[in-house]
RNA sequence: GGCGGCAUAGCCAAGUGGUAAGGCAGAGGUCUGCAAAACCUUUAUCCCCGGUUCGAAUCCGGGUGCCGCCUCCA
């Protein structure tokens, strides 16, 4: 048994072997922090934390790391436009990214480096790279000989020649071939920037993360994902720069996640159709979108719309009521009873099957199709008179389980407030006295406070509305 | 023009050769003081045409439609 994933460089799902036995160098492209982030933005860093979490539950120790580019064009531009320091801007947008995928349940990477905090490391890498004859310095920017490069293309699968129709040279840049492209940027006046031994000026956009990923993880990794979108040019560009100048391959498997649409359009920044994760969280349990977007298949395009959450927000709240009732039963349940052994092995054989679906390159809505399973049977067991300690533990042991793998959290119920516990108590009293008035009447009284009652044969359950 | 993806029930979505998982929504039933939750039952031959095969949603060929990359973008 072994994990497959799914390696755009060869188009194939292959066997997951780590360079270092049981350890997963891992590096994940981060955003751009010029703004809040969109969903689109979340949907990388949701698959891809839940990559690592199923690789530390199967074992391995991963390392992950995850940039920010806290210097670009779009940086500048909105430092100009807002009056404020590119740093400024920078730091605002981190802590909110942070705030952003904290509430979606995404775990910190073990580093997060920033370009301007790697600016020597970066420039190292170019002039490497100048060395090596892979680049070239003109005016004070330094461009990238990409046809030296000869397996440039190869993970885009594009020739070089069908890319040169679509490359052009933008106005000011003093290129030698269209196809080059910028390591470093001389600065224009007044623009922040950083000496180098061409002069002022800053890197170019995919300089930044082969030269990081090689300080923090080294010359060759295991996973390198982001978006669909940047398969080509970013990481083909990284590609060429590492493999350059180290002669090795730069990353083992290479991950891509799809597009999250609206209205069957891709959703991005320059579109300008884009929904801040900030906005969809005023309305919905980060939870909720998290499961979302862990239901349709990582590769596959995903489209958004609050019906579809809606949805999802019932589907969850299933699963959730299903615990809850778990937990309930825990105190009217017996040591052991006759069938346990059936109902083990049972609940052995999904853990089972949701490795089996997570294995094959992360098919997170086939798991959560096991994890309704498991209600399933969670719930047709708590339909019997007498339950057992032991079944019912097993059984909110693996919800645990599944919960920590997919970042999702199942037992959301805390303590009740001691008010409300003598409302139920009152009521129940009533129920005795079969006085069906009051006792309705204080469960609506209870519903407005948000709590909703249950009546079983093993006392009365609450959870929150 | 080059490269690639997708098309499965009202909606969402798995499934890559053996006679269609799962979720949401809906219908009927059971349980309940009523309710809720839950359980049971129920809802598709997989865009079209042709081919390969004992057998295809799954492979091949040809269509149709939608989307993406090739330019900043997760």
């Amino acid at each position: 048994m072994s994990i497959k994933i799914y390696n755009t460089l060869s188009r194939k799902k292959e066997e997951f072997i780590p360079l270092e036995d049981n350890k997963v160098k891992m590096y994940v492209c981060g955003p751009t922090v010029y703004n809040y982030i969109h969903i689109g933005n979340a949907r990388p860093a949701i698959v891809y934390d839940t990559v690592r979490r199923y690789l530390e539950y199967r074992g391995y120790d991963v390392k992950y790391v995850s940039n920010f580019t806290d210097v670009d064009d779009k940086l500048i531009k909105a430092a100009n436009d807002l009056g404020e320091t590119v740093p400024e801007i920078a730091e605002r947008f981190i802590k909110a990214y942070f705030s952003d995928i904290d509430a979606l349940g995404c775990k910190r990477a073990d580093v997060h480096p920033r370009v301007t905090e790697n600016m020597e490391t970066i420039i190292e890498f170019i002039q490497a790279l100048i060395d090596k004859n892979y680049a070239y310095e003109v005016d004070g920017d330094v461009y990238y000989k990409t046809r030296y490069f000869k397996e440039y293309g190869k993970l885009s699968h594009q020739s070089i020649d069908e890319l040169h129709a679509g490359a052009r040279i933008q106005i000011g840049e003093k290129k030698r071939d269209p196809l080059d492209f910028a390591l470093w940027k001389a600065a224009k006046e007044g623009e922040i920037s950083w000496d180098s031994p061409w002069g002022k000026g800053r890197p170019g956009w995919h300089i930044e993360c082969s030269a990081m990923a090689r300080k923090y993880l080294g010359d060759t990794i295991d996973i390198h994902a982001g978006g669909q979108d940047l398969t080509f040019p970013h990481h083909e560009n990284e590609i060429a720069q590492s493999e350059a100048l180290t002669g090795k391959p730069f990353a083992k498997y290479w991950m891509h996640n799809g597009y999250i649409n609206i209205n069957n359009e891709k959703m991005s920044k320059s579109l300008g159709n884009f929904i801040l994760v900030q906005d969809v969280l005023k309305q919905y349990d980060p939870q909720v979108f998290r499961f979302f977007m862990l239901s349709v298949h990582y590769r596959h395009p995903i489209n958004y719309s609050k019906e579809l959450l809606d949805s999802t927000k019932n589907g969850l709240e299933r699963i959730r009521t299903s615990y809850i009732n778990l937990k309930h039963r825990l105190e009217s349940s017996a040591n052991l009873t006759d069938d346990d052994e059936k109902w083990l092995e049972e609940i052995s054989r999904l853990k089972k099957e949701f490795i089996h679906e997570m294995d094959d390159d992360f098919n997170t809505a086939n798991a959560i199709s096991v994890i309704f399973d498991l209600v399933k049977n969670a719930n047709y067991y708590l339909e019997r008179k007498n339950t057992s300690e032991k079944v019912i533990k097993t059984f909110l042991q693996l919800f645990n389980e599944f919960g920590d793998v997919l970042g999702l959290t199942f037992d959301v119920q805390e303590l009740l407030d001691e008010d409300i516990e003598r409302l139920i108590n009152e009521r129940n009293q009533a129920r005795k006295e079969r006085n069906f008035a009051l006792a309705d009447k204080i469960r609506d009284q209870l519903k407005e406070m948000n709590i909703i009652l249950e009546d079983t044969p093993q006392g009365t359950r609450w959870k929150r509305g």
